[in-house]
DNA sequence: ATAGGTAGTGAGTAATTACTATCTTTGAGG
DNA sequence: CCTCAAAGATAGTAATTACTCACTACCTAT
């Protein structure tokens, strides 16, 4: 059987192209993701990629999109199973942990693009997704509030800034120690300091 | 009276570039900061830069020594006049935030570096940096626990990623926010969360 | 089987970027 | 005041990059 080339759908395409760019974000610098190696880590020819997409910005676009809707069904998913506010907060920090131990990308692309200065259409969405973000966990802390479970003294912006940087933190660690994978290893450690910050007097 | 151009030596201008560098990272993408951009704030033209740097890389290798030096030296005076390990850490952590709110471009520098795959001089510099910054903060954990401010369990590593997380947090929060100098008014807010996140039971 | 639309190719282009070679201007020391 | 080395200007180059366009291979519906 010989190897044929073969056509693949627009939708097939598309969904292929994001696929690859969230993998090459995993090895590479985002910076360095060219339309050149996406097409060529797909086997197919630059020209291609601009039938699927109108520009390399759409293209991004598309994968925060396609970052924002899994990483959020996720994090929904986890937190919705929990028995209590504070077990809910744990298990959408370690849903994000899961998907960036999964996706180590993902974290590099998002802070590319917040760091841009044009505003691109991938930019917004960035933007979109952290405030979306910051309103569940907005939810989660106020849930804890009302069951006693956090302090109602609770300094809710700071508690969700402190959030976030302590992901961020963990995913830098582990990036730069070569080895994203630990992430899952490191987190419950950094977890627990937060737990202690955010939980009601005993 | 006519402006006339004026030579600098050497010196002068290897410097002046390095705050030049600093300051487009405050309004712009680091990735957007061109040898054009930079000779052009400097109201010189784009070859001249090269009289005094080997290379692009060589001008952001003296940023990173520029900050490395500049951040340590504050650190290391703040934690020096502090009375006990715990006010040490918060000493510290406010002199780094009131460096950021005076160079806001420095964490996005910081981090552009650490996102390379290329091996640079300057990603190294970016590393070492992260590296000594590490050693200092171990010190004081362990000066913290020997006098019994911090709890003997304390997760140090833990305790760092924290640490670091915080200030990256802070840093992207207020980049989106836009407003960079508040960064001083949120900072207090999430370290009262660290503090008691890591602080001994009473 | 064939026609027609779509996926993909190949070979471009213009813009940008780090870097260089050659010439000119400046200013400090003799 | 003159000289000369160093600072800077001017005008390049080669490489890279997003994007385009004319053409070809493939697949599907009739």
């Amino acid at each position: 059987m010989i190897a044929r080339p073969t056509y693949l759908s627009a939708e097939e395409r598309r969904e292929m192209t994001v696929e690859t760019v969230v993998d090459l974000a995993a090895e590479q610098n985002p910076a360095d993701i060219t339309t050149d190696a996406i097409a060529k880590r797909m086997g197919v020819t630059q020209g291609a990629l601009f039938r699927h997409f109108s520009s390399k910005d759409a293209i991004l676009q598309a994968v925060m999109e396609w970052v924002s809707e899994r990483l959020l069904a996720r994090i929904d998913k986890a937190t919705s199973i929990a028995a209590s506010p504070l077990e809910a907060i744990e298990a959408a920090f370690m849903a994000h942990i899961h998907f960036i131990a999964e996706h180590p990308g993902v974290p590099r692309m998002l802070f590319e693009e917040l760091q841009r200065t044009e505003q691109t259409l991938a930019k917004r969405m960035a933007r979109t997704l952290l405030q979306v973000y910051g309103d569940r966990l907005g939810r989660l802390f106020m849930d804890g509030k009302r069951r006693g479970q956090l302090p109602a003294s609770l300094d809710e912006k700071a508690a969700a800034t402190l959030f976030v940087g302590m992901i961020q933190g963990l995913a830098m660690q582990s990036h730069i120690e070569g080895d994203v994978k630990r992430i899952r290893e490191s987190a419950p450690g950094v977890f627990a300091l937060y737990r202690r910050s955010i939980e009601a007097a005993k």
